[in-house]
DNA sequence: GCCGTTTTCGGCCCGACTGTTTTCAGTCG
């Protein structure tokens, strides 16, 4: 799938060209435009321009024959030659310095021009003498943001997100899976935990020939770079800049292996330390009686012997679920297959890609009951955000395309505008009106704690809110979480019987599992949303459900894992 | 660079916010 990676390429593009020249501001919006069309695309474009070739690229809205031929050039060569020219003409390093926020292109120019900052390290040094404050333009809140930013970005070095990840290490896995010489394959690691950011990747398989299989895996066509290569472990880096390892076990040893290489360190100390209780030694080859394994097959064994239920990965975090398992309270945590509708979504109204019945289409097929349209509304002009005018219009839309679809109900919803004052953007008897309503912040984040608790509580108290969206409004790697007093919140949640939202978006995954955690023990419900803008990220779901595994939700604790008709009665 | 014509040029989404200014540029979404 060469979607992404050209998204990446043109939206770099589009600043290169914006610091190289002032006038260049419809051509780079025409990249940034044809990144996003990328990005979104259900179909990757190597399969587009191999069934219909040059031509078939054209009709993709946004990419005309300037773009079309570019793509054709990535396809074929793997690179864009006018990249590769505007990157070696650009004295700075761009792609780390945009990651900084409130930086662009044009204020990276200047501060190139002035102060001859080329990368992270220059900006860095400039801001701490005090340099950046005294230029025009700037000043000293510019200069403290660029160190709080700095920070910020550098704790996420070296990790990348669950979302992105993921579904290339299946595919490395599904790979493995259909070698004749590997038994069984399984992800390990962070990335089995399902945590919202991954390190590194970890793959473990049985073989009776291993040497076959690490030759396949240090060959494949996504590594870039072979670390180490060994008849049990070999080391690679991926393309996408970061690294795996491949494990090669006994299949005797497969389960304490798992065991061994999933857990985070403190849960794997409790493990071994409980064996030891029992006069037994764990590690990654079994659970050993003195020189006697006992077991290690399959992990559900290795815990039994040690006198502990199975405990599910997503929990092995050593925060409490070792003590609850002990004591028999370990909570059923909800299931991937137990979502019965999603409850945020967005449509060809505001900002999403396709049609409402293509939606509804997609999420029928996902199995679902029910789908909530929840488009933007007036506030978020930006997005085409609607007003009363159009949002009675798409009710009565949904209520015509919903006589055409039987297994599944489409919801009439908005995701509608919290204010500063903590007001919504639109009118109550239009809200009334609707099915759910999703309410979320989308503008000053930086509000303080206090003003920002109160703003989200007048929110939850107007009647027709029935769900907080994304409710931090945090974006890995790129924004922090807004201050909130969770205490509160949750009290004025419960109070009011509104529905806090675990966002499934793989920047967002918001609210955070020790959150949801907290929601859960004050007695909130939560539900689970993917924020889809095009059919693909319904499916994005599944992060979000992960999200609520580590939180320790239940099937009870999310609404949406109930019926449409229980779903409809909770709010 | 794209797109759709008043069809090979001329317009292209635009408001909020921030930090800086004192009327605005840059960034963000």
């Amino acid at each position: 799938m060469k979607n992404l990676e050209l998204a990446q390429i043109f939206s770099q593009m589009a600043d290169l060209l914006d610091m190289k020249k002032e006038d260049t501001f419809f051509k780079s919006r025409a990249y940034r435009k044809a990144a996003r069309v990328l990005e979104s695309l259900e179909k990757d474009v190597g399969e587009i321009y191999r069934e219909g070739g040059l031509e078939a690229l054209q009709k993709i809205p946004g990419i005309g024959q300037g773009l079309a031929s570019k793509i054709e050039e990535f396809i074929k060569t793997g690179q864009i030659k006018a990249e590769q020219k505007l990157k070696k003409e650009s004295p700075v390093d761009l792609d780390s310095l945009t990651s900084v926020e409130g930086l662009g292109p044009r204020k990276i120019k200047a501060l190139y021009k002035k102060l001859k900052i080329r990368n992270l390290n220059d900006l860095e040094k400039a801001a701490q003498d005090n340099k950046i404050s005294k230029l025009e333009g700037f000043g000293e809140k510019s200069e403290k943001n660029i160190l709080q930013s700095i920070a910020f970005v550098k704790t996420g070095k070296g990790r990348f997100l669950l979302g992105l990840i993921l579904p290339i290490v299946r595919q490395i896995v599904s790979h493995l899976d259909k070698l004749p010489q590997v038994g069984k394959v399984s992800l390990a690691g962070s990335i089995r935990r399902m945590k919202e950011t991954v390190g590194d990747i970890d793959i473990l398989v049985t073989s009776s020939k291993p040497e076959k299989v690490m030759n396949f895996f240090v060959q494949m066509p996504e590594v870039i770079k072979v670390w180490a290569k060994g008849p049990t472990k070999s080391s690679i880096r991926l393309k996408g800049g970061f690294d795996g390892d491949l494990r090669v076990i006994k299949k005797q040893s497969f389960g304490a292996a798992l065991q061994y290489f999933t857990g985070n360190k403190d849960h794997n100390i409790l493990t071994r330390r409980l064996a030891q209780q029992k006069g037994l030694k764990l590690n990654e080859y079994g659970v050993w009686r003195g020189k006697k394994r006992i077991t290690g097959r399959t992990e559900k064994k290795v815990y039994q012997s040690i006198g502990l239920p199975y405990i599910e990965p997503e929990l092995r975090t050593n925060t409490g679920e070792i003590e609850a398992a002990l004591a028999g309270q370990l909570p059923e945590i909800i299931g991937y297959d137990e979502i019965k509708g999603d409850c945020h979504c967005h449509t060809d109204w505001s900002d999403g890609m396709q049609s409402i019945e293509e939606m509804a289409r997609a999420a029928q097929k996902m199995g679902y009951q029910y789908l909530v349209i929840t488009d933007h509304t007036k506030d978020l002009r930006v997005t085409n955000g609607l007003d009363e005018k159009k949002l009675l219009r798409q009710m009565e839309e949904i209520d015509k395309i919903n006589s055409r679809f039987k297994r599944i109900r489409i919801l009439r919803g908005c995701e509608a505008n919290i204010r500063a004052d903590g007001a919504i953007d639109i009118k109550d008897e239009v809200l009334s009106k609707l099915d759910i309503v999703v309410a979320a912040v989308h503008s000053k984040y930086k509000m303080p704690k206090k003003e920002m608790t109160q703003r989200i509580i007048q929110a939850m108290e107007n009647p027709n809110v029935d769900i907080i969206g994304h409710p931090t409004g945090r974006r890995i790697f790129q924004r922090e979480a807004c201050q909130l007093d969770f205490d509160q919140i949750f009290k004025a949640a419960k109070r009011t019987k509104t529905a806090l939202e675990i966002n499934a978006q793989p920047e967002r995954l918001d609210l955070r599992d020790v959150n949801i955690r907290k929601a859960i023990k004050a007695g909130v419900k939560l539900v689970i949303s993917s924020d889809a803008h095009y059919q693909g990220s319904l499916s994005l779901i599944e992060l979000g459900i992960a999200q609520a595994r580590r939180g320790w939700a239940a099937k009870k604790d999310i609404l949406n894992s109930q019926s449409l008709k229980d779903f409809l009665k909770s709010f």
